[in-house]
RNA sequence: GGUGGCGUAGCCAAGUGGUAAGGCCGGAGUCUGCAAAACUCCUAUUCGUCGGUUCGAUUCCGACCGCCACCUCCA
C-alpha cells in the first residue's frame, strides 16, 4: 500500500505514483506579497510543507517550487497608498513572508520564483499561445481565447453556459468571449511596466504559475497544490494555458486546501476578518499553531478560535511531557541509532508489549498519512501511543531502557513529520538559562527540603510560592523535587 | 440561478455497510504535609430530520431543514 491522494481533477482518491519513480515534482501557489500573510494563508503553506515532509519520510525525493506573486493590481494599489514603489512593497512583504513561515517551522521550498524575474518566460509562453491562435491582442493587452481549449472547465466542472449565466463580473466589451482572461495587461500611466512585443505592460496572474512551474519542474508536474479558492479561475486557467501550449497534462494530482474560518465565515483579506500569522505566533508557539491547523483534515474547513488554540496547547503539553520523560532513556542509549530493528533485542513481557505498540504506531501513522495525508487521524495515533508509553513508564522497572529509547526515537520521528515537536531556538535559550540557574535553585530546594523535614511548612511554602512568582515551578515527586520554567 | 461541500458527545475532530479513533473540558482516583504538576480510570446504544434499499446504515439512495464556499481579487 502506498500514498493515496484525493485529486480534485478526478474528484477521487487516487493511488499516488510520480512520473519518475522515487521523485516528486510539486508546485504550490504562494502568496501575493502586498501584506503579511494571515493564518488562513498559513494553513495552505503548512499543508504543503507537511505533504512534502511526509513524502520525504516515505522515501521520495521531493522538489518543491512555490512562487511569489510580486506584481499585480493589489500590490500597485497598496504601494500607491503607502507612497512606496511596487517593488519595494513586494520586497518587504516577501521578506516578511519568509520570516513568518520559518517561524511556523515551514521549510523553504527548493525554488521560490518571483513573477517579475520570469517576464521573458511568460512572454515566450504568450507568444506560443498567440501562434497557436489561442490568444489575441487588444490595445496592448493579450487575452486567452477560452474557446480554443475544448477541455476548458474540466477542473472546476463548469460548463460554458453556466459561466456565462452566472457572470457577476463586469464584462470587458472588447473581449471576444466574457470568459477570456488576460495574460498580459497593458500598463496604464504611472503603473510599473515591462516591455513586450505588445507594448509596455505586466503579466496577468495565471500566466506566471504556468511559466514558472514549467520552467522549474517541467511541462508536467506531479502535484499542484493551492487553496480551494484558486480552483477557479486560477487553476483552470493555468491548465488552459499550459496544456494548450504543450499538448501535455499540466499537473497530475491537484490538491486543494479548504478554508480556515473565523466565526463560521471564511477568513479572507477582503473580508477584513483575518489574523496575521505573526500576531498568532507572538501569542502561541509554532507547534501549537501547527497542531491546531492540522487538527482537521486539510479538505475540511476549520474554524479559528482562541479556544481551539488553547485546546491545542493543552494537548501538546501532554505530548511534550511524554516525549520529555522518554528522552533520558534515549540519551542513555547511544547505540539505538545504529540498530534500526526494534525486534532484535531480548525482551521481557513488558518490553514486547511496548515494542508491539511502537510497531502499531508506525503502521497506523503511516496508514493515516497515506490516506490523503489525514493529519487528524495521524495525531490520534500519536496520542494513543502516548497513553501506552505513560502506562509503561508507570511500571518502568519492567521495561528496558533500550525499548523506551526506541519509543522515543519513533515517537519523535512521527512528530517531526508533522512538526508538532521541535526544539527551537527559544527552547535552547531557556535550557541555557536553566543550566546556569540550576545550582542556585538547587540550593533553595535544599533549604526547603530541610524546612519540610522539620515540618516548617511556612518556610517551605514560601519558597515554593516565591519561586512560582518568578515563573519557576517545583514538583515534589517520589524521587525528590525538580523544577522547571513555566510561562 | 449554476456548482461543490458540511451537519458525529459540553466543545474540537477522525471514521466505517456489521454496530462510534484521538484531543479539550468535566468527574473519580494515584502521588503529596497541603498544593501544584504528572499519570490512571470514567464520560455518545448514538452519528441534523423524515423516508427508502439491506439480514443489518451513522456509513448507500431520496426528500427536507440548517450552515459554508466557489461562480469577481483572495490560500
Amino acid at each position: 500500500m502506498g500514498v493515496k491522494i484525493y485529486n480534485s481533477l478526478s474528484r477521487q482518491l487516487e493511488e499516488f505514483s510520480p512520473q519518475i519513480e522515487g521523485q516528486v515534482s510539486m508546485y504550490s501557489c504562494g502568496p501575493t506579497v502586498y501584506d503579511y500573510i494571515h493564518i488562513g494563508n498559513a494553513r495552505t503553506a503548512l499543508v504543503t510543507d507537511i505533504i512534502r515532509r511526509y513524502l520525504e519520510y516515505r522515501g521520495y525525493a521531493v522538489k518543491l517550487v512555490q512562487n511569489l506573486t510580486d506584481i499585480d493590481d493589489k500590490i500597485i494599489t497598496r504601494a500607491q497608498t503607502l507612497g512606496v514603489s511596487s517593488s519595494q512593497l513586494a520586497d518587504t512583504n516577501g521578506q516578511a513572508y519568509f520570516e513568518d513561515t520559518q517561524r511556523l517551522g515551514i521549510q523553504p521550498a527548493d525554488v521560490h520564483p518571483k513573477a517579475t524575474e520570469h517576464i521573458p518566460e511568460m512572454i515566450d509562453l504568450i507568444k506560443t499561445l498567440i501562434a497557436k491562435n489561442a490568444a489575441y491582442v487588444i490595445e496592448g493587452s493579450v487575452y486567452y481565447r477560452v474557446n480554443s481549449f475544448k477541455e476548458y472547465g474540466k477542473l472546476s466542472r463548469r460548463k460554458p453556459e453556466d459561466l456565462l449565466a452566472g457572470a457577476r463580473v463586469e464584462v470587458d466589451p472588447r473581449k471576444e468571449d466574457p470568459r477570456d482572461f488576460d495574460m498580459w495587461k497593458a500598463a496604464k500611466p504611472g503603473e510599473p511596466f515591462w516591455d513586450s512585443p505588445w507594448g509596455p505592460g505586466r503579466p496577468g496572474w495565471h500566466i506566471e504559475c504556468s511559466s514558472m512551474a514549467m520552467k522549474h519542474l517541467g511541462e508536467t508536474i506531479d502535484i499542484h497544490a493551492g487553496g480551494e479558492d484558486l480552483l477557479f479561475p486560477h487553476h483552470e486557467n493555468e491548465i488552459a494555458q499550459s496544456e494548450l501550449a504543450t499538448g501535455k497534462p499540466f499537473a497530475r494530482y491537484w490538491v486543494h486546501v479548504a478554508f480556515l474560518k473565523i466565526d463560521g465565515k471564511r477568513m479572507g483579506k477582503s473580508e477584513q476578518n483575518f489574523i496575521f500569522l505573526r500576531e498568532a505566533l507572538d501569542k502561541y508557539s509554532a507547534e501549537i499553531i501547527r497542531h491546531f491547523l492540522i487538527s482537521a483534515h486539510y479538505r475540511h474547513p476549520l474554524d479559528y478560535s482562541l479556544e481551539s488554540l488553547q485546546k491545542s496547547e493543552s494537548a501538546l503539553k501532554r505530548l511534550n511531557n511524554c516525549v520529555d520523560s522518554l528522552q533520558k532513556y534515549y540519551e542513555a542509549t547511544p547505540e539505538i541509532e545504529e540498530n534500526n530493528s526494534t525486534a532484535s533485542v531480548d525482551t521481557s513481557h513488558e518490553d514486547s508489549e511496548l515494542l508491539e505498540m511502537i510497531k502499531t504506531l508506525q503502521i497506523q501513522f503511516t496508514d493515516a498519512m497515506d490516506n490523503d495525508f489525514n493529519t487528524a487521524k495521524a495525531i490520534g495515533t500519536i496520542f494513543s501511543f502516548v497513553s501506552h508509553v505513560n502506562k509503561s513508564l508507570r511500571s518502568s522497572n519492567e521495561v528496558s531502557s533500550y525499548t523506551l529509547a526506541n519509543a522515543y526515537k519513533v515517537l519523535l520521528e512521527t512528530c517531526q513529520v508533522l512538526g508538532i515537536y521541535t526544539m527551537d531556538e527559544q527552547d535552547k535559550d531557556t535550557e541555557n538559562t536553566a543550566a546556569s540557574l540550576d545550582p542556585l535553585v538547587e540550593l533553595l530546594l535544599e533549604i526547603r527540603q530541610d524546612a519540610r523535614e522539620q515540618k516548617d511548612w511556612d518556610t517551605s511554602d514560601k519558597i515554593r510560592d516565591r519561586l512560582k512568582e518568578i515563573d519557576i515551578e517545583i514538583q515534589d515527586t517520589r524521587e525528590g523535587t525538580s523544577w522547571k520554567f513555566v510561562s
